[in-house]
Formats: structure tokens, sequence, C-alpha cells
DNA sequence: CTGAAAGCGCTTACAG
DNA sequence: CTGAAAGCGCTTACAG
């Protein structure tokens, strides 16, 4: 089966190649009976037009390209895809790219004629972004707050969120607070725990150093914590946020080892709103999270610096879900 | 920034651009001295081949295409990481496509210059997949047995795994066997209740049209069922094998509600083996069917198919995975 | 071993 | 309104 081009289409049809790229592009320079002529060879013949020669050529490529660390996990696939409906629908496509080095991205994007990118990446510098800001490509990060010309930032409210977090545990009336922190570094991590802290501050209260565990976002890694904190023979706390749900399901694994229930002894509360939360019993009280705001998000706002300047950052807010891992405290 | 092309470093380096393209390729037809040459000045340069160039071209474009239904859920992005790496580590690009169209599997295929592609969707025909054998492209199927000169199917094995599945429960004492079908017209949903039908006979049992519920391999629909099977009043089963995780676990949402426990009172059993397995409670005992060993497979094959010619279908085996929502049945 | 030229499939000025 | 021609960035015969 050979490869049809515009050419086959252009010899059928008996006009110019010229003709039928703007008949196919409904460039109104040509005659309405032309174009459904040339419409119908096309179709009759089957032909489909060559991205790359249009890409070539310049212009509009009309591929965004999105560039993550990893794909699997719930977060990653939930964000491709609604990231990839959201672009489809203005005509966009979505090009997935699985990569954590800078050099990569730099490369790929230069060098397959995106029209923009979307970037979750946590290796990158002020340097480097700024090299991709001369780049003069339209580029929205998910994890950095930097802005240019043709350069945005999608993130969540992770200052707010710790806060609130933070603030319904007191409000519930738990006084000894522990927080499971995330990936030192993390943006979001240290904004979450600054809220939390912030909160505690608002309350009257310190963070004891000894009531913040590393957990790495990660459910093992909290497990592990939790359980050497319990075996030092500290005090547990009353309530624990966690820096994410997987930890918070860590954590509760450790605290049930050692006898205490989830949430008559102590209370656990998560953040993301993961499709986990539903599955464990009791189901997780968390902070939702939602991937599919931000990828919507920045969907629109990559294509948006396709046609205009000046990039700004948007912030996603989270929402409270309690479920029933929290509980008002009896007093003792 | 300007883009930096192929004339740019040939301009620079003082030789022609067919020479910086046999330097940069490696081809050694250019003196030793040239090469490094060249290469140093396209170092310095910054320079980026330009894969649309390349690919326009002809030959090899060095990416294949993965197309898949979805992205969301564990199962897709563990497939898509896995297949990534997989043909990284080759010198291939993966370039993923989330539609359900053929015929946009088509475009992409033909339009797109991809080197060969790993198809995973549920609405081919028989006369579809002949169209894209012409093509001459190599294709691997994750859903299809259909091979041709260049198209491969990798599956797994959902009979021996529904037989394995029933023999297992089978041999726990159970007699009265129920199983939660997955999707009507689904190839490995069939294959696994063809395996567990045959496990029942060769017990010398029969399959009993109610002990078989549409679960869809949703939990929600599983729960409904097994809900609506409860409330007719018909006698609860010993054992229910699943079709799938999520429907195990609808499943035993159900069953907890008319207060039947698992695994004291009814055995029940998933398939697939996904990340919530591990976090419900009790965790639930599966059959493990490895995402990764298809991704690598398919990876590996469509590779194969570049350089020869031959389709064969792979089978990927499954493996039990005992935990807690299984026990032996004892006698009352 | 190196370079000039053709061509991959397309679009876009530019003539007519 | 239509067509001939140039050119996007690259590779590959083909001369030299």
């Amino acid at each position: 089966m050979k490869k049809i081009t515009i050419k086959d289409v252009a010899r059928e049809a008996g006009v110019s190649v010229a003709t039928v790229s703007n008949a196919l592009n409904n460039l109104d320079v040509v005659q309405p009976k032309t174009r459904e002529h040339v419409l119908a060879v096309a179709q009759r013949l089957n032909y489909i037009p060559n991205a790359m020669g249009k890409r070539l050529r310049g212009g509009q490529s009309s591929a965004i390209g999105l560039f993550v660390s990893a794909i699997a996990g719930v977060y990653y696939g939930s964000l491709t895809e609604t990231m990839h409906y959201a672009l489809q629908k203005q005509g966009y496509e979505l090009q997935v790219y699985i990569t954590d080095s800078v050099h990569t991205i730099m490369e790929k994007l230069t060098g397959h004629n995106l029209d923009g990118a979307i970037i979750h990446c946590n290796s990158f510098n002020e340097a480097q972004a700024d090299a991709l800001n001369r780049l003069g490509v339209p580029i929205v990060f998910l994890d950095m707050e930097k802005t240019g010309a043709k350069m945005s930032g999608v993130l969540f409210e992770s200052y707010e969120n710790g806060y609130m977090a933070a603030d319904y545990l007191l409000g519930l009336g738990h006084k000894r607070l522990m927080h499971i922190f995330g990936v030192p570094g993390n943006y979001d991590s240290e904004q979450r725990f600054r809220g939390y802290a912030q909160a505690l501050k608002d309350a009257g209260m310190a963070v004891e150093p000894e009531y913040v565990l590393n957990g790495r976002f990660e459910r093992a890694t909290a497990y592990r914590e939790m359980r050497r904190f319990l075996q030092e023979g500290h005090t547990p706390p009353d309530a624990v946020f966690a820096a994410n749900d997987y930890s918070a399901i860590g954590c509760i694994e450790a605290l049930r080892e050692f006898g205490l229930r989830v949430p008559e002894d102590v209370s656990v509360m998560g953040c993301d709103d993961n499709a986990l939360c539903d599955f464990v019993s009791p189901k997780l009280t968390t902070i939702r999270l939602s991937e599919r705001d931000q990828a919507t998000y920045a969907a629109r706002e990559v294509l948006r610096l396709l046609s205009q300047s000046g990039g700004r950052v948007e912030r996603i807010s989270g929402a409270l879900i309690v479920r029933g891992t929290c509980k008002i405290r009896t007093e003792d």
C-alpha cells in the first residue's frame, strides 16, 4: 500500500498541489467548486496529510509536548489524559515525553517542532528555565513559580492546604499534631509544611522537631519512620497530617501495629485524594487536589501563550474531604 | 535564540552539510579528523538535530507509537512507562497517542512516519487489522490474537488464569463458585470465563447461570450486581472469582453489607494484582498479570518485526498471589 | 574521503 | 482564483 501524498491528490484532481493544500486547509481563496472536488478526490484516495511535512515547513505544528518524569501512578495518568482531551478539543495533539533530563527536554522541544510545552520536572534551576524562556516557545510549568514572556506556572495552593489541614485537626480538639513531611526541596512539600507550621503558630503552638517525620511521599518510608518513632518510646500524636495519601496510609499501618486505632486513638489525614483513599478502611480523610483542574488550566494556559505574551502563575485550591480517619478529640 | 541547523554547523566547520550529516551519524566514510572537528563545532553551537527533517527524509524515524484507549489507571501508566524505557534503551522514542478510533490510529500511523506501533484498542475488527497489515509497518496488538507478516500479538494466558483461579478455589474445598464476569466481547473476559468453566467441568460441576454476574471490570457494577443477587434471596456462594481486582473489591463490599465476612464466610479472589490489592483489607488474593512483562515483550517484538518478518503471538502467564481473602472451607 | 544536488511532503509568498 | 517555485532540515545516491 503506497503512501498517498498531496501530489497524488493533485494529479487525480487535475489541479496543482498548492490548490490542494489550500482546499484542504479551508483557505477561502479557493473556489468552492474546486474545493469540493479536491476534497472528494482526497477522500476517495484516502489521503492522510503527513504531519512531518507540515511541521517541517514551519508555522503551526499543532502539537504540544508534555514532559513528565514518570507516567505510572494515578496522578500522572489522570493528568495526561485530561490534558489530552482538553488539547484535542482545541485541535492540538499532545505528545508525551517521559524524561527527567533538562537536556532531553531542550532536545525534544527544539527538535520536534512543538508549539508549546507543559513541564513537570523537579530538576530545573533558574538558569535552565531562562534558557527555555529564550526559546520563545510557550511553556507551562507544573511545579515552578517561574514566569516569563511565554512562561507560566500552574501550582497547587500548598501553603493554604497545609494550613487548612492543621487547622482542621486543631479544630477537632487535637493538641499533639504530627506532620509527615514529603520530599525535601520539593515545592509542595515545603509549602505544605510552612502552612501547617503557621496554623500551629496561630493557635499558639510550636512545631516540635521530633513531631515531623520524613515520609518522602512513600508509604513504606512513612511506615518505617512512624514505626521507629513509636519504638523509640515517644508519646504518640493525637493527630497526624501526612504530606500525601500514600504516606498517610503507611503511617496508619505503623500506628495499628502498635495497637493504636485510627481514628479512635489518633486522627490521620492525607493529601491529594488519590484513588486509594476510597479503598482503604476507614476511608481516608484528605485534601483533594484536582490534577484534572491542573491539567485543564495548564492546557488552556499554554494555548493562551500561543497568541498572547505575559506569563502568570495560576493556583489551584484544595478542598477538605472528610471521610473516616479523623475524629473529634474526646477528653481523657 | 535562532534555531541552529545542520547548515550552520557546516558553515562554521567549513565543510558541506553532507559531511556534517555523515559525521553526526557516525558513518565511517568520514575521516576521523574531520569527524572530530565537526562534532566539536556541533557541540559548541549546541546543535540539536531536527527530528522532523530526519523523519521526513524517510527511512528510520526511531519512533514507535503506542496507541491506547486511555492512560489514566494503574495498568496503562505502568505499561507505558515500562515500554518507554525498554524502547529508549534501544534508541527508540515512544510516542503515546490516546485514542479509541481506528481511523485516528491509521492517521497517526501513516502521517507521523512511525517505525512501528503497539496497539491496545478494543474496537478493531478483522478487516481493519488487515488494512493495518497492508501498511507493512510492524504492529503489535495487546489485545488480539491476529498475526501477519509484520503483525504480532502479546496477550495474557487468560484461559489458563481462569482455570487456575477456579481450580484454586475448588482445591480449598469450595462448592458453590461464582464468577463476576468482565466485559462481554472482551478477549480476556471471555477466556477467563472459559477457563473457569472448564475447571468446574473437570471437577464434575456445572456453571450455574445465575452464579455468573456481570461486573464490567468495575467496582460499582460488581457491587450493584452482587447486591441485587443477595437481595433476590439466592444462596450466597462459598467463593467468588472476579474477572479483575476492582470488581472483586466491589463484590466484597456488597457481601459485607449483607453481613457476610470475607474470607470467613466467602472467599473472594480477583485478577490483575493491581496496586489496590495491597491496600484493601484483608489484602486481596489474586492472579498477577504483569503489565511490565507485557510491555517488555511488546517492545521487543515490535523491534524484532522491524528487521524480521513473521508475526507470532506471545502469551504472558499469570501467577497466583495468595493474600488474605480466600480460606479453606470448613465443613458446616 | 568530500561535496553538490535531489528529494521526503508540505505551505507560502509570488506571479499570472 | 490557480499554479510554479522556493524552502523547512535532513539524508542519500552520485560524482569527483
